[in-house]
DNA sequence: CATGAATGAGACTTCATTCAT
DNA sequence: AATGAATGAAGTCTCATTCAT
């Protein structure tokens, strides 16, 4: 099984293509990989991105776009089943945040196929400036987020839902450094002896929900301002 | 001091460079921001760039190191005052984050002086691949990173310090992405009414403290995963 | 005759590659027109070109070796009916003009089957400089314009020949350039109310017949520099 | 006298661009004559066009501007001079069209700085299919065209405005044929012992004239259909 | 008879940088 | 202190063409 497939439909030089590009996307950034590189790393010809996608863009698009289908697919597909399982009562806003960055943390543990590279892409994305894949990506997303939103709206009524936009927005951008920052500036260099992606799950989780439960406004809760630990 | 700088060393075509090329490396990031667009927009020589400061990646870092310098020197400047308060004793973790964090989000509220174009700049940079960029930003860094984290592992010493690193960087990325991101993808497009810098400051910090205490491992707290109320 | 073309070798994708061939070259030139542009509007493969023609050069000859061929054809008959009314007398050179001149004309007022088309693009091509292109237009043309020299030359026995031919040098042009810098350059944009090429047919014909009777050297004849009016 | 011009303003390496473009572009089209050749023929950097000009096309239209100016100057002072002379009264139409024709023939035989070159460049472009080129040709040409057409409609206010049009355009193409098919399709081969372009202007004057003289519609005119014989 | 995939060559353009002035 | 001219390298993209199927 798993043989290479020998149909030329599907076509193993584009596939070759994006791969390499994903991959050079992460380590050099965009603008900073040339088609040179791609099809080099690639072992294809300059003119085959061309032919294959059109353009440098349009294969930018390309590399997002059949991860980011299959991931919202799965998320959507957490939610769905959330739902199903509540039976019309409100969910858990612990779940609602489990559907949504478990399923990208799984992804971003996936080191065999790529998924974990992809994540690593896609975090730094966030804050891309290049106007044409802020709105693709928008575009992407739109779905999807509106279906999280939606449900976090029911699952914290009593909280302002400008406050649930900001600590989703928060989140996204603790998850998204956790991932896409880890391996580049390395800030506490040599320090994260366990950078280990499958680990990052449950730490991470726990710091968003931590943050999601905080107090709405001021931080000067009476507390004694250290981690809980969890009841076993 | 502060005498009207007529030193032509101070030179100020320097200045507009600086300022010119700091917008335009947030608006398209260093690859897409070309020599001609920052001389062209600081109303200056083509060749200023290279004769003020020999090259462009000199004058990258550059941009940086003069706003670094002073916001991290004002980050050291609230912690020595309060470790002179505290007297040897222990610090709260929450006044920690607040000189750390507090003090970089009230340069990202300043709109006038350029420090919020600053801050989205840097909040983008620390997923940046460019290797060089990378290379001096640690450095940079360095020095209040290592006080910084002294101080919080003082502060909490029963929780593992590898945790309190991972959470320090869930928070950076947090921050990060609060202020690099919102201008940016705009995934909720138009449902930021509220957007404004300086309100931004007291829910981050809820959020940020929040996750800081979470309990350490799992996250299934008996708890009904709602945001807490403040105390008045 | 008129059978159905059912033949495969008349294929019918030949045929609209042509048409769509000459109405491209018409409109942006022979080297601005790619294959992908030609076999695009022919809903054709990209390799049909080169499959049915051998390459762009070939194709090029076959739009106009299917059209020349007739029309120089429709020349020789004409001047041949022309020498057998004659019956051996010397011709009326106006009715040489006319029999070379009308037929293209003709030709050019179709604007049904794409003759139109065709004589804008001939017009045009009379001035091309890619030498291939004029190599194998004055082959097509040599035997055509062998047998009207030599029945000018008969026609006006008085005329030194040098002569003789740097008028139907002017005649060409004037004729090319009618037909095929019209809807080009519009010089005298908006002005010409009347562009239809079946009234284009006695203005340049008696324009023509003007400058080839024109006194021969100086210009300085008594006149009174006004068009004549024909009679009745 | 005419030293070298040491001045960089002056810049050297721009004039020699232009005047190797205008050569190669006469030779083989604006299409087929890449940066490479033209930089090379003018012995300068690949970019230095794009440096001086900005673009080919902005090269194309500099290469064309620079001498239309002066060609269209002269022919505004040649038909300023006529007016002058006739002190209110209506010219004749065969000054008219040597102020236009003889102004572009005396240009197109200069063959020591250019003009013969460009000339040839010059006619071929009226039926350019690129809209780009065509656009500002028409530009160029709008400020001449329309006083010379003014000054035609007053000195043959007898004839239908439309046919003066017509025939203007007839004789501009029998020039710009003339000019630039020459030594181009070459379809009398051999043919033209004598093309000196010098003279070129008397034949093609006196076949212009003949032409606009001719009668206005049809061409059974009574007459022994052969060039006349100027008068002494 | 026809086509999808692929390719080598070359197109125009932009880049950061240098240098003489 | 500053600049206009110039350059080598490299960018993305398009070209006509080939070939196995």
């Amino acid at each position: 099984m798993n043989l290479p497939a020998k149909s030329p439909s599907a076509s193993e030089t584009r596939h070759r293509i994006l791969d390499a590009a994903e991959v050079l996307f992460v380590e050099h950034g965009f603008e900073a990989t040339s088609m040179r590189m791609i099809t080099g790393a690639a072992r294809a010809n300059l003119a085959a991105v061309n032919y294959h996608f059109g353009s440098k863009d349009a294969l930018i698009q390309e590399v997002f776009r059949r991860r980011l289908t299959e991931l919202n697919r799965q998320r959507l597909a957490a939610l769905d089943r959330l739902e199903a399982d509540a039976g019309g009562a409100a969910l858990k806003p612990s779940r609602i945040v489990e559907a949504y960055f478990g399923t990208a943390l799984q992804l971003a543990a996936d080191t065999e196929h790529g998924g974990h590279t992809f994540m690593r892409l896609l975090g730094r994305t966030y804050t891309e400036p290049n106007a044409f894949i802020r709105k693709f990506l928008a575009e992407e997303y739109a779905g999807v987020l509106e279906r999280f939103r939606a449900a976090l709206y029911r699952a914290l009524p009593d909280v302002p839902r400008e406050e649930i936009l900001w600590r989703f927005h928060f989140m996204m951008g603790a998850m998204s450094y956790a991932i896409a920052g880890t391996d580049g500036l390395q800030l506490f260099a040599g320090r994260f002896d366990d950078a280990d992606p499958v680990r990052l799950m449950p730490r991470l989780m726990s710091f968003l929900l931590g943050g999601l439960r905080a107090p709405l406004a001021g931080f000067e809760q009476a507390c004694d301002d250290q981690p809980g630990r969890a009841a076993a």
